[in-house]
DNA sequence: TGGATCGTTCGGGGAACGCCGAAAGGTCAT
DNA sequence: ATGACCTTTCGGCGTTCCCCGAACGATCCA
């Protein structure tokens, strides 16, 4: 009873479609300031402030007052899991992007983005998908890394990431694909990799990443990953989303 | 923001102590009728009919009506994993239990318990750390089976269990330890092989279960487990969790 | 057929919640 | 020091939400 409480408690504050808009944010893994946070949502300055201020006092945010801005970020790589995984039993998106502006910037999320500390996406699930291939994951293990795909990682960086509290490996089902990626301590070091060696790159301000020419002949040769694919998957997988309704215009718009 | 509205509208679900108090209950895996539901939660029928009307039409629980009655249970493991998440997620709990008969429930929900289709408490972590020091799990791999561990189970049960949509192993952290047990598909397997040879049974209608004589046997054969230490660890950590305070009523209370 | 049990629907009361605008406190730059 | 900017506090409005009791429908048993 004291139990169900605590638990309602928690889901109380994700529980809002504002608070739900900033945790959604904040699962780029960059701090934003409270503003940031209102304008994205939508909503008055004062109603953010409130917002996050229940958000940290529930544990979900840590904040960083630094001169006249507050600083949000997920409280830690705990708290992203909870939102991912909550995103993951959300039902199928059933509205269709409205302007041009929103459709490109949906079809960029979806080739390619970040999750909190680690890649998602299409470019999340084929390197996932690749690893696997290669018996560096354990697909039935729950995608855990093999004796041969730590020496693989350990080879990579120099060494293997520290484990603490997080697993090592982990999958997060994401929100587009509705398929397994890596995530945990493994894919957070990758994907920190990969952005040290400037194989991805941020386009604009939100979790939406490109692959440069750099990554793309770093991921060909690592992991005989085709990135230019991950376009051909995008049109596959519209028909299936779509159920045959309108390709015509989501083609035309996603070009 | 289409996005963080299905979000909030799944988290409002579980924002509510009473509908948490449900899904807390159904984490045994068995169906409760709508008044069951009611009496648990210590509320009207009325009130119980319209909560878990919401919770069956947000997809959360599955209904089987059958006559006059309503049973619900949750609508599958995946939701079962998702409830356990939150409730790991919780503040430890600070109120110590008030009467003799709850102290007594808490001491067995400690010990041994289900959650959902596999094993949690003491029990479950006793198993899962048994089966990682005989090299039948990954510790470093997400609790993943190893080719050993596959071998052993398939050994076990005649066959390995089938894998349709959720993962062969994964870890819960669960509520009461704090540590990580099997779950997943052999984790239900297991629990389920258990129940099926009697080494293990229900106590009364809850989650608690308690381990047989047979059990006793059967464990320690199958992974060196002694099953009798498992209230001398409940005494160890009865001193973390209080903190050094009553002691005393606490050890008296569970004997 | 009558009575008991289980569940649902409906109306209403009370509380909690989310939002805003106005006003004010800090902080930074000129 | 002055003005611009970011944030917070406060009062108030409207909505939503949770709960109950009463009445009703459905089912099972005697």
């Amino acid at each position: 009873m004291t139990e169900s409480r605590s638990l309602a408690r928690l889901a109380a504050l994700l529980a809002d479609a504002t608070r739900a808009a900033f945790c959604l944010a904040l699962l780029d893994g960059r701090a934003w300031t409270s503003g940031e946070l209102a304008r994205h949502a939508g909503v008055a300055p004062s109603t953010a402030s409130e917002h996050v201020t229940r958000l940290v006092d529930g544990g979900l945010l840590a904040e960083v007052r630094q001169g006249r801005h507050r600083y949000l970020r997920l409280a830690g790589p705990d708290v992203a899991h909870l939102i991912e995984e909550l995103s993951g039993h959300t039902p199928p998106d059933p509205a269709p992007p409205r302007t041009l502006r929103s459709e490109r910037a949906a079809v960029a999320l979806r080739r390619a983005r970040t999750c909190y500390d680690h890649l998602a996406g299409r470019l999340g699930v084929a390197v996932t998908d690749a690893m696997a291939g290669r018996r560096l994951l354990d697909p039935d293990g729950g995608y855990a890394l093999t004796g041969a795909g730590r020496a693989w990682l350990a080879d990579l960086l120099g060494a293997l990431p520290p484990v603490k509290t997080r697993p090592m490996s982990r999958t997060c089902v994401d929100w587009t694909e509705r398929r397994p990626h890596l995530a945990g301590a493994s894919g957070a070091a990758l994907c920190a990799h990969a952005f040290d060696r400037a194989w991805i790159a941020r386009i604009g301000s939100g979790r939406a990443v490109k692959v440069t020419p750099y990554g793309r002949q770093a991921l060909a040769d690592l992991l005989d990953l085709d990135t230019d694919k991950l376009d051909t998957d995008r049109l596959d997988t519209d028909r299936l989303d779509v159920g045959g309704l309108n390709t015509d215009t989501g083609g035309a718009v996603s070009r």
